[in-house]
DNA sequence: GATTAGTCATTGAGTTGTCAAATATATTAG
DNA sequence: CTAATATATTTGACAACTCAATGACTAATC
């Protein structure tokens, strides 16, 4: 079952693989958050001044800027995330962390941390090993 | 900006770089069709039989039979795939790619491939490199 | 300094999935 | 055989996005 391209059967099973792999990250729910926003806890947890403009936000997780907004909505409400305007610039409006959202960040990078190790073992990740062989290990190949 | 644990980082990067090349293969619009069909009618198309059980595609695909049903079903109403009964067991629906199907998959497999090349270069495939270069290249790092 | 063009963010409407429950059938154990 | 259990698929309700259009600014040009 031999794919000629082998660009696309690597897309294939980044698919395959990512589908699998996120739905892992369910677990994550018991601390009341999903995945994208773990993402975002995480990245404003290590920005500069812990903010971010919602562009910046979109570009670094691999999202549209709509996408963002959405998410970023029920962090605001449910208090893990705080809007800060921008003196200069009233279009851009920054996403702060809060001190809630970083007690649940910790909590919650505890539960991430040990359903990654359980998905991909340290032993891989320090040799440093090719794409099919890790994608093999995550899910098999698609075809 | 390091994290500590390298096996999260790796799902983090996947979770991004997903996202960024997933939008590319909305190209595939042209033909009426979203990637996860033609993932689909590619699995017919080179399964025994030109038919899987929906449970199988399920697998092969990495997501829910659920999300299988829902997918399949606009392909038998363009008639790009059928429903097949199973004799032994009336509760299986294989799904069969069509004369119509197998068309459309060969045009649509010309973009797919097309896309894939315009993201990952053929020469990083032949050299098997491993990951964090490749992701690098697919859409950089989260942080 | 008034147009014009660009940028940041949000919204309405739609798509693509998910989970949990339901349906229908098949298999196993007593 | 019949009851209990397991398997294949579908459905209802919902979540997490997308695109295209819009609003609200800022910056560039003349």
């Amino acid at each position: 079952m031999a794919i000629k391209n082998s660009s696309l059967k690597l897309i294939m099973n980044l698919a395959k693989v990512q589908a699998v792999v996120s739905r892992k990250f369910d677990r994550l729910s018991v601390h009341g958050i999903g995945f994208s926003d773990f993402l975002i806890l995480h990245l404003l947890h290590h920005a500069p001044g812990e903010q971010l403009r919602r562009i910046e936000l979109a570009e670094k997780i691999g999202l549209t800027p709509s996408g963002v907004t959405r998410l970023v909505m029920p962090l605001e409400k449910s208090g893990l995330v705080t809007r800060q305007a921008n003196e200069r610039d009233a279009r851009v409006s920054y996403a702060k962390i809060t001190a809630t959202g970083k007690r649940i960040y910790n909590e919650a990078m505890k539960t991430a941390d040990s359903i990654a190790d359980s998905i991909i073992p340290i032993t891989y990740i320090e040799k440093d090993r090719p794409i099919a062989e890790l994608f093999q290990m995550l899910g098999g190949d698609i075809d």
